[in-house]
DNA sequence: GTACGTGCAAAAAATTTGCAACCAA
DNA sequence: TTGGTTGCAAATTTTTTGCACGTAC
């Protein structure tokens, strides 16, 4: 697994610090959202998440919001896996730069480690744009259901 | 340009030829989107695609469905670039293998043709998926938003 | 105490669907 | 003729926003 090298209670005392250094406070909604995306390796769609906090009384908009907010400070990982929802994962010290293989069918997706592409940013550089990320995913067909 | 070495009738018929030999009607909606999507290098947000064929009459609804119908016939691809939009553009014979660069101000984009991703889809072949497409995305602001 | 955050509800944005009329083959 | 398509309207789904109240610091 990618994020084994530090414990789930490191990594969430981790990510609380990223919180109070951005000067965000440590809610209960907050707490519990991070809970859940470092407990399980997402990415995890919104309403995933929801359903994971919601009998905590932690309500859908705050998740949209707490994302948004978590994306901001670099907590959290937006991916899209090309069917019009947004996901997200958690991003810490130790997960390390990766992509994922996406089922076309169950949706489930697994991680990718590997990366040659930051060559090709070089590339980007070239054409006048800065602050180059790139986003890549791949998709096919998994054992279980092919 | 990618698709330079056809001309914009040549894509048309080409495009035309695939909807019928997939048993599709070459109906007025349909042709006007694909005149749409071939006259200007895309991707096109839905939105953007209906604001060019709705003084034809082609409801908003119509160009979902058409896209739709599009993308399962390979006439067109869709892209995602992160900000919850579907985006679409034009696959065809001549058009090759790409991918884009998307200023993340003005969400232009650009196409990189080189694409040396082919070698990591077979650690996704390993790994027992089959049907493997990749999807890469390049983020950056642009020199005209800087 | 004072912002910042949240719940709730309502609005907005994106996409899908039902159905009668239409039209391409 | 006739079944695939469309326009229109309504319904869903996804995401955002306003506002008064709650709470972290």
């Amino acid at each position: 697994m990618t994020q084994s090298s530090q414990t789930f209670t490191d990594v969430l005392s981790d990510s609380l610090a990223i919180l109070q250094a951005a000067s965000l406070r440590k809610t209960q909604s907050r707490v519990e959202l991070l809970k859940a995306l470092i407990a399980q390796h997402g990415p995890f769609s919104v309403e995933e998440l929801h359903q994971q906090v919601k009998f905590k009384k932690v309500d859908l908009a705050t998740v949209y919001r707490c994302l948004t907010v978590f994306e901001s400070v670099g907590l959290v990982k937006r991916c899209d896996f090309g069917d019009g929802v947004a996901r997200y994962e958690i991003h810490h010290g130790s997960s390390h730069h990766h992509h994922h293989v996406i089922c076309k069918i169950c949706r489930k997706s697994e991680n990718i480690d590997d990366c040659e592409v930051q060559r090709l940013e070089q590339l980007v550089l070239s054409k006048g744009y800065s602050q180059i990320t790139h986003y890549l995913e791949f998709f096919g067909i998994c054992q279980k259901c092919s």
